[in-house]
This record gives structure tokens, C-alpha cells and sequence, in this order.
DNA sequence: GGAATAACCTGGATGC
DNA sequence: TGCATCCAGGTTATTC
């Protein structure tokens, strides 16, 4: 499932791909890839085709490409991405044949890599791209990863930074967890609050730091928290390096190869296995929706 | 306004 | 072998 690390290897993927780089044609064979599209097929594909391409960008799982950047700022829209659950953007040669679950094919021209398609592939239709425009980020910030212009799209200026990015404002992030009375893990998972974070690295960075998912959040210690938030950037540091993680065929780089890091994993997906800390078989219980995968002895409820 | 929940979707795994 | 059911989960709209 694509999350931070994953999307973030994807960005570098296609960054040097796709940089400078001019649409010579846009073909939407599903719609239903446009869900956060305000238009239809058509409109996307006018609205692409014969634009130049700026740097990938990503805030948390949100990435995006600026239209007509002149390399000094100055684009008004760009395309953005979700990945959803099983999305995938892929490099392929000019005229390559379709993929499985091809949704949209962009057929460029870089300056120096010549012709080139970008496929957007999505087996369960989650996500999704859109022509969106760039808005001032609240902060004066750079809009995310991967650029220094402090814009990013209209429809990602709710998401919250991500862990990795410098210009998170853990204080806030601090501060909302001192006064929720939620589930500690629900938080992690709040894109508003802190971006990148879905279930699995929930689960390893809470399985890191000793803590349950269904702790109060406003019940955590200031240590524990700080243990929380490094956690968080570690686990996500690691998985970056080892390419993410893939447990089948839906998370793919741009070039369809598989990360490592499911090889790494401590929690999630190890139901009935040992702790690698203790020992104690790991547990799985219902989470709003979905799983939680803990050690009943290391993360227990205080 | 914050929190909780349902819906969206497809294909692999499982059970009968 | 074939069919039915369950499960995975990010985001958003709806409900409480």
C-alpha cells in the first residue's frame, strides 16, 4: 500500500523523467482515474496535452507535477496524483503496449531522454489523477518535497506536512495529541494532522516505541511521545532506503520493481509470528475499518 | 467542531 | 471445479 516511502520512490522515479518535459498527447481509458478531477476525460486530456512539466513534488502520499514552470516558479496549476491502495506510475517507452489496469497513458517529450509514456495503472481504483490549481502554502514554506516553490495544489493544502519534511510543525503535532481523547493510532493516521502515515507504518512505529494503538493519546507522556515522533521518522527513514514495501504486485517503483522492506517489517503482517523483541506471538484486532497488528506483551495499554 | 463510521473498488485467498 | 464470501485500506462524505 503505497505510503510516504513508497510515493517518495516513485517521485524520485519519475523526476529526472519528466522534468522539463513536454506532453505531445493524454489518453483516459477509465474515468474512473479522474474521480478528483473537476471534469471529464476530455477536459483533462486538453487541459494536459502541449504543457511543459515541472519537478515532482510530494507532500505526504500527494505528489504532483507543475504545468508551464519556467524553472523559476511561476506555474499556476499542476497534475496531481493519489496513489489510493494500488496505484502505480510507470515509465515506459514510447508506444509500449498497455498495462493491466492501465486508467491514463501521457506520452512525452523530454529534451533528453526523447519520447517517453508515463502510465498511471491502478487495479482497485482508489486513485487518482487531477489538474488542480497551485495555491500559496500557509506557512511560507516550500510546498513539499522535491521543490522550493511555496505553492502546492488546492486540493492537498489540508494535508499536513509530513514526518519527514523540516518544516513540520511538531508542536502542533504535540499539542493535538496532549487534548484528543482518541486512539493514539487514529491520530498517526490523520492526515491533517501529520501526512504519510497509513496502517503499516502505523503499526511498526508504534510497535518501536512500546506503545499500544488504542492508548489515549492525551494519556502519553511527553517522553513517550517524543519516542513516538522518532519512531515515526525512523521507520519511515529505513523504509525509504529499502525502496518501501511491497507485499504483492500493487506497490511498484516507475521501472515495476519491488522494495525491500517488507523483509524488515516487525509487526505488521506477522500475525502469530514471534516478537522480534520478546518472543510473545503478535496479535490482530478490528481498528476502525481495518487491522492493528501489535505485541500484547511489549505495547500494552497503560 | 470533533469524532466515528460507511462507502468506494478489485482480485487473491479461503471455505464449502 | 466452481461459486460465494471475506479481506486488504486511503480518502471523503455523512452521521452523531
Amino acid at each position: 500500500m503505497p505510503e510516504l516511502p513508497e510515493v517518495e520512490v516513485v517521485r524520485a522515479g519519475l523526476a529526472p523523467a519528466v522534468t522539463g518535459a513536454t506532453v505531445l498527447a493524454v489518453a483516459v481509458s477509465d474515468e474512473r482515474a479522474l474521480t478528483r478531477h473537476d471534469g471529464d476525460a476530455s477536459d483533462f486530456e486538453a487541459r494536459v496535452t502541449g504543457r511543459r512539466l515541472g519537478a515532482a513534488v510530494r507532500r505526504g502520499k500527494f505528489l504532483w507535477l507543475p504545468l508551464d514552470a519556467d524553472g523559476s516558479g511561476g506555474a499556476h496549476e499542476a497534475v496531481v496524483g493519489h496513489l489510493g491502495m494500488s496505484g502505480q506510475l510507470l515509465l515506459r517507452v514510447s508506444g509500449a503496449p498497455p498495462e493491466r489496469h492501465e486508467r491514463i497513458r501521457i506520452d512525452l517529450a523530454h529534451p533528453v531522454h526523447g519520447e517517453l509514456a508515463v502510465v498511471f495503472a491502478d487495479q482497485r481504483t482508489f486513485g487518482s489523477l487531477a489538474v488542480d490549481p497551485l495555491v500559496a502554502t500557509a506557512d511560507g514554506e516550500p510546498g513539499g518535497f522535491g521543490a522550493d516553490e511555496r505553492v502546492l495544489p488546492a486540493q492537498v493544502a489540508h494535508i499536513a506536512r509530513d514526518a519527514l519534511d523540516p518544516a513540520l510543525d511538531e508542536a502542533r503535532v504535540r499539542a493535538r495529541l496532549a487534548a484528543s481523547s482518541s486512539a493514539v493510532k487514529r491520530l498517526l493516521l490523520d492526515q491533517g494532522l501529520v501526512s504519510g502515515i497509513g496502517n503499516i507504518y502505523a503499526d511498526e512505529a508504534l510497535w518501536a516505541a512500546r506503545i499500544h494503538p488504542e492508548t489515549l493519546a492525551r494519556s502519553l507522556s511527553t517522553r513517550a511521545v517524543t519516542r513516538l515522533l522518532a519512531e515515526v521518522r525512523s521507520v519511515l527513514h529505513k523504509a525509504l532506503v529499502e525502496g518501501g514495501t511491497s507485499f504483492d504486485a500493487q506497490y511498484v517503483n516507475v521501472n515495476g520493481q519491488a522494495g525491500y522492506f517488507a523483509h524488515s517489517l516487525h509487526a505488521y503482517g506477522r500475525e502469530g509470528e514471534p516478537c522480534h523483541r520478546c518472543g510473545t506471538a503478535i496479535t490482530r484486532s478490528a481498528f476502525t475499518n481495518r487491522s492493528s497488528h501489535i505485541c500484547p506483551r511489549c505495547q500494552r495499554i497503560r
